[in-house]
DNA sequence: GCATGTGAATAGATTCACAGCG
DNA sequence: CGCTGTGAATCTATTCACATGC
């Protein structure tokens, strides 16, 4: 059910979640393309870049509409535009990071993510003596003011980096705050109402999944 | 109970990659159980906790063996040992760091990694002024030292915070010192021969993903 | 009775293979 | 001719629903 054939640029699809989790890599090869002057990629090209397959280029990016040219390949910036586009990157997106132990002071000055459409822009902890300190260039507050500064702010994406017994307050702080993306750190199961999209990354949890891999290896050849 | 042919220790089936990325959420979880001295739980129950269905659990518990009792449950401190095992988590693993920019700082002082089965036992930097400096209670060493440290201390694991344009050859380092599983953060694909696993996590693409989602719910109510 | 374990059903993702078009 | 875009085929994962057995 097309919302009626009007404005073609806000024909919204709704793309698979696998695809969604690849575009960030196209994009990413996109950009290196671009800076090295290329004009057009073809789906074998991009598959070699983003480590798929060309068929699975193909149909990701046919989701998004029909970009390529037959016999040629897609031209770099245009699919550039349009993945960005897809994926919501318009400008820079102020992201606040929720805990300032080692891994929040990594994030914090993270260089990565300023050239991929997001800029850090409110540091919290709720430890008194971290409070008023610079990071970077931004000084500390307090996590009572997290709602005041997150609305202040626009902060779209929240970054919880706090320990696992309080990932949840966190959260939730960040939830009351309007907040309604988040990127979890904490090695805990966190839950946010429906209307709240979360990512969990857990470290160990990946050193594990290697971990498992690695043995079937060594006890089946 | 007893699984009757050949070995039953040596019983190696191949559990599906989905399942293989859960178990780590249940062995937490049951971690937690233990901890607060629950001896038996369900799969509604244990479900809850790791966030996700009850069949699920059910099916991915059923690839391990069968090591429920029906209409009780399953034995908290069997299944936990049963999911290490599976995982291949006998002790403590060895992990190499290379590269300590931030990143690598804080994974390289992060107290996640211990009581999950790995132990931190080498750290690498490219750059000589950074090298003998200590960081936690390890001194940096020259990456140069790469092949011969992760020998003598049985590396495992490599974990890879180096800039993009390092990321290749770090990884390549640590496939030529013997090392079989790789989990690299460098926003970038890395080749790695047939013979090693490799997982990646870009912290910007995650930051990507959640921008497409909340994009979608503001453009499509 | 109650919760596991599992076949069967469904949904989703990947790959194939080729028609269609520049 | 070469490469995209896509139906069809395959493979993988999830969910359902219930027989099984403590």
């Amino acid at each position: 059910m097309t919302p009626v054939s009007g404005d073609p640029i806000t024909e919204e699809r709704r793309l698979p979640d696998a695809a969604v989790g690849r575009l960030p890599v196209y994009l990413r090869a996109l950009t290196a393309l671009q800076a090295s002057g290329t004009e057009t990629v073809s789906s074998d090209q991009l598959a070699d870049l983003a480590g798929v397959n060309a068929a699975k280029v193909r149909k990701d990016l046919s989701h998004l509409g029909s970009y390529g040219t037959r016999g040629v390949g897609y031209a770099v910036e245009q699919l550039q535009f349009q993945i960005a586009r897809a994926l919501g990157l318009s400008g820079d997106l102020p992201v606040a990071i929720v805990g300032l132990g080692n891994l929040g002071r990594a994030l914090a000055g993270y260089r990565g993510f300023a050239p991929r459409g997001f800029r850090v822009v409110a540091l919290f902890d709720n430890d008194p003596t971290l409070v008023g300190e610079q990071v970077g260039d931004l000084l500390v507050r307090h996590a009572g003011d997290l709602e005041q500064v997150c609305a202040d702010e626009k902060v779209a994406i929240g970054v919880v980096t706090v320990p696992v017994a309080a990932a949840q307050q966190a959260t939730d702080r960040l939830v009351v705050a309007g907040v309604r993306s988040i990127l979890n750190f904490a090695g805990t199961v966190v839950s946010v109402p429906e209307s709240v999209s979360m990512r969990q990354v857990d470290l160990a949890s990946e050193l594990q999944i290697l971990s498992y891999h690695q043995q079937r290896i060594a006890t089946t050849g």
